[in-house]
RNA sequence: GGCGGCGUAGCUCAGUGGUAGAGCAGGGGAAUCAUAAUCCCUUGGUCGGGGGUUCAAAUCCCUCCGCCGCUACCA
């Protein structure tokens, strides 16, 4: 392994059975935040995302379509990548199940684990409801009006055995727990370990790793019957992207084991019981670590198709604005809890924080600047007490966030930047420029000096988060592109006397359009307790999303 | 049922033994550079109930109530 600093980090590969709602958009937003983040501070990265292709609900629904399935898979892949580009991801590759390297992978470790003697020839057998296409326990199983037996889901169900391969994965639990123990903060957040740990504690089976109920997957090497078990064949994906079976490649030892699997909650056992099982059995390294986040809600409720209330990350980014979005979906909720997305919350982080916190910091700073201070980057004299004190914490913020990120904790990390935001907020007012325009020139620009720093720290540092938005603070900062990085946040200084572009506004206020105005309130503001005007129901958009 | 987590200001949350915190929302004031944005001050909580340990508990123990997650092979 080299020196270089490297960091490779994975979202799930997403079932093309679904088209990609906020959830996906989340996950890989997520990633794409710590990949920039990583790059910024030096590392060499692999970001990777993609689409799981194969199995039998897929198969089905290109039959239902009447096309083949890699046809099917073609076109739904498609709107993965689309959502990829429309949300600014920066992954470095996108994998697909059906590409000739990783059907290579994935019959590469299955050879691997059968030599091993981690795979065995047995019978899979149990209660199958054929309506939900699913085995279930015989705990999970309801008694029907008549006695007899149907899954949870009220489906009839049959006892069914088929030929199938079984990985030794009750070997496994002691090596499960060690691997666990090995590094803190290998499962995040902390509760989801305790569920794993408490899962794996309880007692391994042996799990089927074979079907021979369809065929749209990966042949199992030497028996064609068989098509392996979509989680084994979509979990390689992650290391076929880094050159697997090859693991001399320069790409596997540089990147191999990943750094971080980024998860929602529901497939975290897949990530961190069945995956590092795979892969020691194997004789490869495990991941670093295994993230689950949390889900959103809609206004409150739980989502659902049924319900109609599905969120579209593209509608969303068409009405608020794509920065804003990502930047709302990171700092609303703690990273790792389930999180409500609401309009109205929507419309105060981007009025307050987005427009009125940072926008208008840098508004009134640079246009103070082009208009009293000749449009170029003001000169620097010696510095007050409250300016190297604003300066400081704006220096100290990079060990901060390194912190943070470095436990996926982005909601902490934007608060702390906004403590920065609120500090030269405050900043800027004691020192008032505008009155020292009359009384002390030279002392005003050192005081806009230390204002356009902060926010080159800012705009620096908040690029993984809204990399548009802060681009173009960038430019009015005069900032090069070669000068925004991390290394350079300490010694790349704004140097006095460079011309500064034209400013204009970053983050405009959102205006609520429709409604919102059909009751007219006297002009003294209408918020006097006791009356009430009339008409005054709250308007409310009632459609989600 | 078993295991685990949570319940702190109107809202979202931080705070794991030593005089209750932040942001937003609410109230008052200042300023006028700016996207009418900003800044300062401030109202507000018997930290779910009860009991216990301790000089001292939101923080440790017990118990009760409420909510949530996991408890395997659709992905």
């Amino acid at each position: 392994m080299s020196t270089e600093k490297r960091y490779y980090i994975t979202t799930p590969i997403y079932y093309v059975n679904d088209s990609p709602h906020i959830g996906h958009a989340y996950t890989t937003l997520a990633c794409d935040v710590m990949a920039r983040f990583m790059r910024l501070d030096g590392y060499r990265v692999l970001f990777l995302t993609g689409t799981d292709e194969h199995g039998q609900k897929v198969e089905k629904a290109a039959a239902a379509a009447g096309i083949e399935p890699k046809a099917f898979t073609d076109k739904v892949s498609e709107n993965f990548r689309a959502l990829a580009r429309r949300m600014n991801y920066s992954n470095d590759d996108f994998i697909r199940t059906t590409e000739e390297r990783h059907i290579r992978a994935s019959q590469a470790i299955w050879q691997a684990l059968e030599s091993r003697g981690e795979i065995y020839l047995g019978h899979y057998e149990g209660w199958y409801a054929v309506r939900d296409e699913a085995f279930y326990a015989e705990s999970e199983l309801i008694a029907g009006p008549d006695g007899t037996r149907l899954a949870p889901t009220g489906a009839p169900v049959e006892w069914v055995k088929e030929e199938s391969y079984f990985f030794r994965l009750s070997a496994w639990g002691e090596r499960l727990l060690a691997y666990y123990d090995a590094v803190p903060d290998r499962i995040l957040p902390e509760t989801r370990r305790n569920e794993v740990v408490s899962f794996v504690k309880s007692g391994l089976q042996d799990l089927s790793v074979s079907r021979t109920s369809f065929g749209w997957g990966v042949k199992v090497p030497g028996a064609p019957k068989h098509v392996m078990y979509v989680w084994l064949d979509a979990l390689t994906n992650y290391i076929t992207a880094v050159g697997y079976p090859d693991t001399g490649s320069a790409e596997f030892k540089t990147f191999w084991p990943a750094d971080l699997h980024m998860v929602g909650k529901d497939i975290l056992r897949f990530h961190a019981v069945y995956w590092p099982a795979f892969l020691m059995a194997a004789g490869l390294a495990p991941p670093r670590r295994v993230f689950a986040h949390g889900w959103w809600t809609n206004e409150g409720q739980k989502i659902s198709k049924s319900l109609g209330n599905v969120i579209d990350p593209i509608a969303l980014v068409d009405t608020y604005g794509l920065d804003a979005v990502r930047f709302f979906l990171l700092r609303e909720v703690p990273f790792g809890n389930d999180g409500d997305f609401s309009r109205a919350a929507m419309v105060r982080r981007m009025n307050v924080e987005l427009a009125n916190d940072l926008g208008n910091l840098a508004q009134r700073t640079l246009s103070f600047i082009a208009k009293n201070a000749g449009g170029v980057v003001p000169a620097k004299g010696s510095l007050s007490e409250d300016d190297a004190a604003l300066l400081a914490q704006a220096g100290g913020l990079l060990d901060t966030l390194r912190a943070q990120m470095g436990r996926q904790a982005f909601h902490e990390a934007l608060e702390s930047v906004w403590v920065l935001v609120r500090a030269a907020n405050a900043y800027i007012d004691r020192q008032a420029p505008w009155a020292l325009r009359k009384t002390d020139p030279a002392r005003m620009e050192t005081v806009l000096l230390v204002l356009a720093e902060t926010l080159r720290h800012l705009g620096i540092l908040l690029q993984p988060f809204m990399p548009d938005s802060m681009g173009k603070l960038l430019d009015q900062l005069a900032v090069p592109a070669a000068a925004r990085g991390f290394d350079l946040l300490a010694t790349g200084a704004l140097v006095p006397g460079t011309a500064l572009p034209a400013p204009s506004g970053i983050f405009p206020r959102y205006v609520e359009t429709g409604a919102a105005e059909a009751a007219p309130v006297a002009p003294g503001k209408g918020t006097k307790p006791g009356k009430t005007p009339p008409g005054a129901s709250k308007p409310d958009a009632g459609q989600g999303g």
